[in-house]
Order: structure tokens, then C-alpha cells, then sequence
RNA sequence: GGCCUCGUAGCUCAGUGGAUAGAGCAGCAGCCUUCUAAGCUGCGGGUCAUUGGUUCGAAUCCAAUCGGGGUCACCA
């Protein structure tokens, strides 16, 4: 790649003319703006105190230095102390002719290394996906594809949280209120039949809790002593002694739910390598929590629990086992983290976890460091930020959520709609109209929320449906299927293209401009992989269709009659279409051939 | 209260020390007998929360202040 080319050569320029040699921090070469002329910009400031010379002289002579030893670069421009730099012609046409029919173009290799585990998702069997989790989930999804884009060994891990008191609730819930309903009998999805029980229990609860403070409790402490929840807890309990009628439930219940997530989990488009549950690792930390305390890291406390002061680093004193020997969530992690620790010795291991845990994470890091895992730094937490509704954070129990499968259903009706008005579909089969549907309402819910920096917290606004038209998965897809439009046009016209870099044409703005996005993919590519941000991709595969849609508009493409220009144009679209592809592949979103 | 994090156009968001801060939506005005108008072009819209500092250069780094969110459980 010429960035490469540029970058040594400048590091050359700088040690024959100043004897400098240059980090490369120093070396800051860039795009050039759009309202400069050239294709590369070098900052020469971080030269000139070497120089000894004002920054325009400097950044002529580095440029002019450039110009003679390096064949790419044709000429150069100074503005302030800006060196702008074009490359020639032949490098543009050269680079077209030799990656336009690649079709892996931008994606490395995988490499023969150590893992990187990807665990995302990780649900609660108590109640249904909600759009928390699709963020989660697309997250996780596209960051998994955009790290084995840059040549990573990457594993796709679900941990499900499918114990605990939120379950027993749930199941006493049920048993008391319904009446064998099942997800037949009711016609409900069975993640939707179980999260209903779980509202049911919470409404019963309260009005037993307000019950008892009526009749003079603390609030508190009648949070505690209402009937349900200590009825709640001995199911917990009868749970982890095995009760043959408790499991039973249990695995009945969870079975509902899990066939509920797997089709959720299927119209997302969103699948796992390994499942892991819950109940059966949930036992695994207490022994390193034993042996930290054996290595007389952990202090036992009188009372039989294990704590780590972690005041050196700025957390508090933590618990890591309870007073009556059970685990708590950091045990349980720690376990889970040693586990994957020893069954993939991985490069890296990430969770893809909301922004809320962040603490959580660091406790995590710290026990393990101290127990003298070195490993401990290759967690790392992806940690998303909040999907925040207009009037605030989503509730389960409250019912402020927006339910994953209502809203998707609400895009595939949002898309039909439109394909409808517009008159897209008067050719099209049911079934490939119905596919059309999915693909756009999944392309404008997936495109919505990537394309926003994960760190960020974001807002979703309900009744402003997500838009169909702008910087939006639909209009990628569609830039998309115009392409492919043109280019079975031009099958069916018989044209052969053929493209080569020794090519007389002229490169006309608009083709050279849609040239240097498409250039850009395979370094995107990886820095989306360092920042572990989806939204990179996004951000360039609108600025990429946007790029195409005005070369579109600009030049005629089969009516062109000059052959070496039409077959340029041609060369570019299939170009296009083809890293458009591979972009929306890397964030899971799939393109139609028409639309 | 301690710690973390965010604050950019009416709204939703880009912009990981570099040139005159950008998109989309919403608003207004144009472009379909021409390769798909889910498109293209133009206009208006900014004290980058505030103040100070570092730097040749700050939306970006540092400090303080104000405002929003998160977190600090023998919950997960």
C-alpha cells in the first residue's frame, strides 16, 4: 500500500536532509482535505525545529525530495505547512486493475494463533430479549466478524445466566397463578410466556410488600419477609439440592425460553460457536477463591467470608464468598474466566458487556492479577453504552422495554410499507418480497445502532420509527442493488469488462474520489479491529455509498462510449459493490440484488 | 459524597493534536420521456457546556466548575 510506501520514504527524506530520525508519531501523513489538490498530506511542524527553516520551506524541500525518489508521487503542493502530495495516475489504475476482482478485499488472512474468545449476548432465562440486548448482541456479532476481517482466530461464546432467584421467581409465579398455560396452550413465544410470569410475580410481590408496610413494617425489611419472595428462595434452595419436582420445572421453563431465544437469536442473524450455562459452572470459582485464600491473599473473615481489599488500586474491599460458603457473581466470573482461560489459552478475551459493569470488570481484573493470573490482562471489557429511551433507561419489570421481536416485526412491516408505496415490488415473487422486507428492516434496525460509537450511551426514540432514507442501512443496500442493476445490464449487453493498468483513460473527480474511498477499506478494516468499534465500518460504508450515488449521478456508465472509460466505470461499480458487501457483511447486515 | 463516563447545529450522531468543525433527519428551493428518485444538487442553521492551562497549532490533552448518566450490595 502506498501509505506504507510514503511513510518510509519520508523517513528517509527526513534523515538525508535533517539527520533526524524520525518516530513514527512524527511522521503524520494523512488524507488530503477535498477543497485541497493532492491525495496525501504530510504535517511537516514536528520537522521544523530540525530544519531550522519556516514550514513552508521545509515542506518544499521534504516534497521535493519525495517527487525525486519515490515514482508514485507526481507532485506536490505547499499550503502553510502542509505538504500535499498526488500520486500518480498509474498507481490509482494499478491499484483498481489488481484488487476490483478480489473479492476478500480489505479482509486478512486468519492467522494459525491463539483464540480470541468473544462473549457476548449472555441472557437471563426470566424474561425475553429486549433492545439492550440487540445492542448487545449486534455488538458482539459484528465485532467477532471485523476481528476475524484482521486475521484474528476468533471464538463466539454465550454464557447463559439460567439459575437463580430471577428463575424461581418466575416458576413460582407460574405454578401459583398458571394454570399448566403453555407456550401451545397460549399461543405465546416461549420466552414471552415465561417473562409474562416474571411481571406476574413482581405485581404480587409489591402487593404484599405494601400489605406489610400498611400493617407497620419498614419497607426494607418487608422487601425481605413477603411470603413470595422467602417462598422464592426455598425454591432456590431446593434447586441447589437437586429437588427432582424443582428441576423439572426448572429445565421445563428454560426449555420455553430457550426455544424462544433461538428464534429471536435466528431473525437477528445472530449465532454462537459454544453455549455455556450457568448451572453448570456457577460452582467453579470457589476453589481459586480457596486457594487465594490458602496463598493467604483472600482474608476469611470470623464469619466464614472471603474478602480481598483492593484499596491499593482504588476499589474497595470486595466479597468474594459469602458467610454460609456460596458464591457470588464475582466468584462465579472468575471461575468462568479461568475456565476459558484453560480451555482456549486465548490472545485476548472480551466480553461484551454494558457500560454499568464497568466496575464489576475491574474488581474482576484485579482478584485474578492478585491471585497471580498474568493472564488477567488480556480481558478486556467491551463495555457498550446504555440504550436510553425518551423518557429514560428500559425497566423490565416496569414494562418500559422495547421487546426485540416486537420491534423487529415493527421494522419488517415498517419496510413492506414502504417497498409498497414506493412500487418496488410489482415484479417480485411473495416469497423474495418477503425476504426484502427482512433484509431492509434488519438492515435499518442493525445500520441504527452501529453505526453509533459503542463507548456512547444512545437514544432510542420509538415513535420516530427508524428512518428508511439518509445515512441509513437501507440506503447502503440500495446504492448497493443499483450497482448490481447496472452491472446485469451490462451482462446482458454482452460487454466484457476488461480492465488494465496500462489503461490511457483519464480519471475523471468523481471516479477518482469513489477510487481512494474504496482504497481506504483494508485500513479501516483494522483500525475498526484496534478500536473495537463496529461503527468505524458503518460510518465508512455510508461515506463509501454516498461516494458511489454522486459518481452515479455524475457520469453515464453503459451509455459511455469511449470503451477504456466505460470499462473503468464498470470496473469501479463491481469494485464498489463488492466492499459494500464486505462492509455490511462485517456488521451483519446482509444486501439485496435488487430493491 | 468517592470513582468512572458523557456534554459538538432544533433532533440523532461523525470528527482517537493539524488547514475555514462535518453528515443525516427536520425546514426551504430545485432535478425523473436518460444506467433504480430508498437517489442527486443548493440554501439556512455552531460561544464544540464554561473558565483557565499545555502547544507552532486544541472539539480533541491537563485542571477546575456546571449539567446528564453509571457505579460504589453477603443482587446478578
Amino acid at each position: 500500500m502506498i501509505e506504507q510506501i510514503l511513510n518510509a520514504a519520508v523517513t528517509n527524506a527526513v534523515k538525508t536532509l535533517y539527520d533526524l530520525d524520525a518516530t513514527p508519531s512524527q511522521v503524520q501523513l494523512q488524507n488530503t482535505r477535498k477543497e485541497f489538490e493532492g491525495d496525501f498530506t504530510l504535517v511537516v511542524f514536528p520537522f521544523t525545529k530540525v530544519s531550522r527553516k519556516s514550514p513552508e520551506a521545509t515542506a518544499a524541500e521534504i516534497g521535493e525530495y519525495l517527487q525525486q525518489n519515490v515514482a508514485e508521487v507526481e507532485s506536490f503542493n505547499v499550503i502553510k505547512g502542509f505538504l500535499n502530495l498526488s500520486v500518480s495516475r498509474k498507481y490509482w489504475l494499478s491499484f483498481l486493475a489488481g484488487s476490483a476482482n478480489e473479492p476478500r478485499f480489505g479482509f486478512s488472512e486468519s492467522q494459525e494463533t491463539k483464540p480470541v474468545v468473544v462473549e457476548y449476548s449472555s441472557p437471563n432465562t426470566n424474561k425475553p430479549l429486549h433492545l439492550g440486548h440487540i445492542r448487545n448482541n449486534l455488538l458482539g456479532f459484528s465485532l467477532s466478524r471485523i476481528l476475524q476481517a484482521a486475521g484474528k482466530n476468533v471464538v463466539k461464546v454465550n454464557l447463559v445466566n439460567d439459575r437463580g432467584i430471577h428463575i424461581c421467581k418466575s416458576m413460582l409465579a407460574w405454578q401459583r397463578w398458571g394454570n399448566n398455560e403453555t407456550p401451545e396452550s397460549s399461543g405465546l413465544k416461549g420466552d414471552h410466556l415465561v417473562g409474562k410470569y416474571y411481571v406476574v410475580f413482581d405485581k404480587h410481590y409489591k402487593d404484599e410488600i405494601s400489605t406489610l408496610v400498611a400493617g407497620g413494617m419498614q419497607a426494607d425489611e418487608a422487601a425481605k419477609k413477603a411470603p413470595l419472595i422467602l417462598e422464592a428462595q426455598q425454591i432456590l434452595q431446593k434447586w441447589e439440592a437437586g429437588d427432582e419436582a424443582v428441576i423439572n420445572l426448572w429445565k421445563k421453563m428454560n426449555g420455553w425460553v430457550y426455544d424462544g431465544f433461538a428464534t429471536t437469536y435466528q431473525t437477528l442473524g445472530i449465532e454462537f460457536d459454544k453455549t455455556y450455562y450457568e448451572s453448570q459452572t456457577y460452582l467453579l470459582g470457589k476453589k481459586l477463591v480457596e486457594e487465594g485464600v490458602q496463598k493467604g491473599v483472600y482474608a476469611r473473615r470470623a464469619d466464614g467470608s472471603v474478602w480481598i481489599d483492593l484499596a491499593a488500586e482504588g476499589l474497595d474491599e470486595k466479597l468474594l464468598l459469602r458467610s454460609d460458603g456460596t458464591s457470588v457473581y464475582i466468584t462465579q466470573d472468575l471461575g468462568t474466566a479461568m475456565q476459558r482461560y484453560d480451555e482456549y489459552s486465548p490472545e485476548q478475551l472480551i466480553y461484551v458487556v454494558g457500560n454499568e459493569q464497568e466496575y464489576h470488570f475491574n474488581v474482576l481484573k484485579a482478584v485474578l492479577k492478585h491471585l497471580g493470573c498474568d493472564w488477567s490482562t488480556a480481558i478486556y471489557h467491551l463495555s457498550y453504552g446504555m440504550v436510553e429511551l425518551p423518557a429514560g433507561k428500559m425497566k423490565s419489570r416496569e414494562g418500559t422495554v422495547v421487546d426485540a421481536d416486537d420491534l423487529m416485526q415493527e421494522m419488517f412491516d415498517t419496510a413492506e410499507a414502504m417497498a409498497r408505496e414506493l412500487g418496488k415490488i410489482e415484479s417480485f415473487e411473495d416469497e423474495e418480497a418477503k425476504k426484502l422486507y427482512r433484509t431492509i428492516g434488519l438492515g435499518a434496525l442493525k445500520y441504527f445502532i452501529l453505526k453509533v460509537d459503542p463507548k456512547k450511551n444512545m437514544l432510542f426514540n420509538p415513535a420516530e420509527s427508524v428512518d428508511f432514507n439518509g445515512n441509513t442501512g437501507p440506503f447502503i443496500q440500495y446504492t448497493y442493488a443499483r450497482i448490481k442493476s447496472v452491472l446485469r445490464k451490462a451482462d446482458e449487453a454482452g460487454y466484457v469488462v476488461s480492465f488494465s493498468a496500462d489503461n490511457s483513460v483519464t480519471l475523471r473527480p468523481e471516479e477518482k474520489e469513489l477510487l481512494r474511498k474504496l482504497h481506504d477499506f483494508p485500513a479501516l478494516v483494522m483500525q475498526a479491529a484496534d478500536m473495537h468499534s463496529p461503527a468505524v465500518i458503518a460510518n465508512y460504508a455510508f461515506e463509501l455509498a454516498s461516494e458511489y450515488n454522486r459518481f452515479y449521478h455524475e457520469l453515464t456508465i453503459l451509455k459511455e462510449e469511449n470503451l477504456d472509460s466505460r470499462n473503468l466505470r464498470l470496473s469501479l461499480s463491481g469494485f464498489t459493490a463488492s466492499v459494500i458487501a464486505n462492509a455490511l457483511w462485517l456488521l451483519g447486515i446482509e444486501v439485496p440484488e435488487r430493491m
